[in-house]
DNA sequence: ATCGTTGCAAACGGTTTGCAATTCG
DNA sequence: CGAATTGCAAACCGTTTGCAACGAT
């Protein structure tokens, strides 16, 4: 699923790398790609594949939804990019691009999302894994709470069967 | 969506206190949700929504698909259950009684489960979102990878766009 | 010109829901 | 008895796919 694990070179114009990985897999580099890319590069934050079709779709020259569905996967095969996937299944991407690695926290109530990284928790992973022979390749932390704002508002709810 | 976090009490009899937790709610205490319960007990291991109905929809007394699903969320909701989500958004369910709280590695060829657990990282965790003013209610640490066996097999494999 | 790529719409797969029949308390 | 629950099938919803038209190299 992952290619490229260290892309401490994408320091360099997010563009050319792309497209340098694009050839070097006799892929296209096609004005579709160039601009979710684009809108994952400006975005800094974590969006939907619906929230790209929403913005990128209905233009002059708009894109279909297969397309945004095929290149997030291409871009997250890629290294290029980071998925999370909320509680109930959604997820969200954010580009990875000179950003150093980080988990999150995600608000159950607003689904703010809040990045934490903490290295010794990630050195101390890895020795889990090194202990039970488990080549690891990516790794998905998320603590599930309420945000500062959402915790002051309301105490949790029940629910039943319905 | 999590009501009882601290479920030490469940060292007694689950069944005990899933109909005590029934009655609380003015809920039933069911044919379908004894055996569902009894269903991720006995199993010892995650189980899919899928597996369940497999196993006990085609009885002389079945049960639907519905309800296995309405009943994993019960469940979930009220902490008896644990649910975990593999990298193309399937759900899989553990019980939680009487068993520490852990985390998982899952292997991305085989899919086998790994248990790890580790309190400085769980201490860590809490501390980090303390500092974000964050209300931890539940969290999700899996580290994707190769268990041992699958390592051994093959490197990781290419893909582009179909 | 060639082959990857796109867009559409239909298919998919897991999950949820509306509703009438059933069951628990 | 009355409310909660079930089972069914249809609805849902995000995602994937088949295919003919298109476009990058």
């Amino acid at each position: 699923m992952i290619l490229i694990l260290n892309i401490n070179y994408m320091r360099t114009d997010p563009h050319a790398v792309f497209s340098q990985l694009l050839e070097s897999r006799d892929l296209k580099c096609t004005r579709q790609r160039r601009e979710i890319l684009d809108y994952l590069l400006r975005a800094e934050k974590h969006v939907t594949a619906e929230e790209i079709y929403r913005d990128l779709g209905r233009r002059d020259s708009a894109l279909g939804r297969a397309t945004v569905f095929r290149t997030l996967r291409l871009l997250e095969d890629a290294g290029f990019a980071n998925g999370i996937t909320f509680a109930d299944g959604r997820k969200a991407y954010e580009h990875k691009f000179s950003r150093p690695h980080h988990d999150h926290m995600i608000c159950v109530d607003c689904r703010e999302v809040i990045e934490f990284s903490n290295p010794v928790i990630e050195r101390l992973q890895d020795s889990a894994a090194r202990e039970a022979g488990f080549e690891p390749l990516w790794h998905r932390h998320e603590i599930f709470g309420r945000c500062r704002k959402c915790a002051r508002r309301a105490p949790v709810r029940k629910r039943g069967n319905k």
